[in-house]
DNA sequence: TCTTGAATTGAACGCTCGTTCAATGGAATG
DNA sequence: CATTCCATTGAACGAGCGTTCAATTCAAGA
């Protein structure tokens, strides 16, 4: 047998993605063979690259196009206000995004290392210019004589590192629902900043 | 030839640790092979299975003193004052440790999935008892009528996730000292604790 | 219905993996 | 100096790795 029945190229490439998301979050980059990945798809190994050049390449594409969906959503979202609604909206949409996408914040803080250097910094720019969203906030807050920050650098790093733990420990089925959670977070963000 | 010069127990059985730490931190614990391990401390791989029982048991042992060291270093410099004292006792301790020793805190967040059930089993209760420490600050705080907190669970996690992040970003070379980090956490630590 | 091309198989490639173990040579003891 | 013991070698094991590609079969357009 070759082609099976019912394949198609539009459905097998997504599922390819999704497989490998799934996979890698799960066990690691490192750890799922091709084949893993081929048998949750159905498919043979040798078939998957019909879709991707290399191993490399699928983890990198499933980090850029999370990074770059991330900025889209965000700058979607982001109108331009004042600071600290601006500040509340990046925080809501911070945790809400992130703990709709388990899979993806996982991976993208884990499996940087085992792209190759220029991967890496492309994936690097893209993700600092994530936290320049934020750190332009407090900068604008703080010489608007609104927030009393330190250093923005630090609280920026200080508050996404926060925000972006929830989704380590965060379980649908706990005590709390989103939104309470958005709630204490963004309790906790005001006051880092100097907001009572 | 066979064993060679000056070789020693006492000697070889460190170096695989310090081997396996750090190159487990660089390039993660599947992606890392007992004979580049070997390769590392300077023996062949065979030589490695006189002190260790697997891989496996190397990764866990290395999380496993890494927690519990942990802990009881927090317990010696942790003294029975007021919960205000103690959560900025916490935080410069919480700091201070997890920037001396940047590679066992990564790979005890890197790598905790590629642990056996039982093994994870084990570190997840060390990880929680840590946890514990903190959170019993804020409930006394909380108590006294000293912090304003929502929920002493979620503010836990927030805040040890927030001072944990400082070691992923940190460089020893960068514009910042040990010194300046440690005062605007505890800055942001206390004021998302509610007190000015 | 026939033809063309896309999607997939399955075998094969050369490598590396974690782990075992008999053999061996240096260290330690007296 | 002889002996014992300990640390290590180096080859071997079976298995699995990422990747390639000719062969094959189904889907789709004429």
């Amino acid at each position: 047998m070759a082609r099976k029945t019912g394949s198609h190229a539009e459905i097998t490439g997504p599922k390819i993605r999704e497989a490998a998301l799934h996979l890698f979050a799960q066990h690691g980059y490192a750890a799922v063979s091709m084949r893993q990945i081929a048998a949750e798809v159905g498919v043979q190994a040798g078939a998957l690259y019909a879709y991707i050049d290399d191993k490399q390449a699928l983890l990198f594409h499933l980090l850029e196009s999370h990074m770059e969906h991330l900025l889209e959503s965000w700058r979607a979202e982001s109108a331009t206000s004042e600071p600290l609604a601006r500040l509340e909206s990046f925080t809501r949409f911070h945790i809400r995004y992130h703990l709709d996408r388990p899979d993806e914040v996982f991976i993208s803080y884990m499996e940087l290392r085992n792209l190759s250097p220029e991967n890496f910094a492309e994936l690097e720019a893209l993700r600092r210019r994530y936290e320049g969203e934020l750190e332009r906030i407090l900068q604008e807050g703080s010489a608007a004589g609104l927030f009393t920050i330190a250093d923005a650098r630090v609280a920026t790093m200080g508050l996404i590192a926060m925000l972006t733990g929830v989704s380590t420990w965060f379980r649908e089925t706990g005590r709390l629902g989103r939104a309470d959670i958005e709630e204490i977070y963004w309790e906790m963000t005001r006051r880092a900043v100097g907001v009572a």
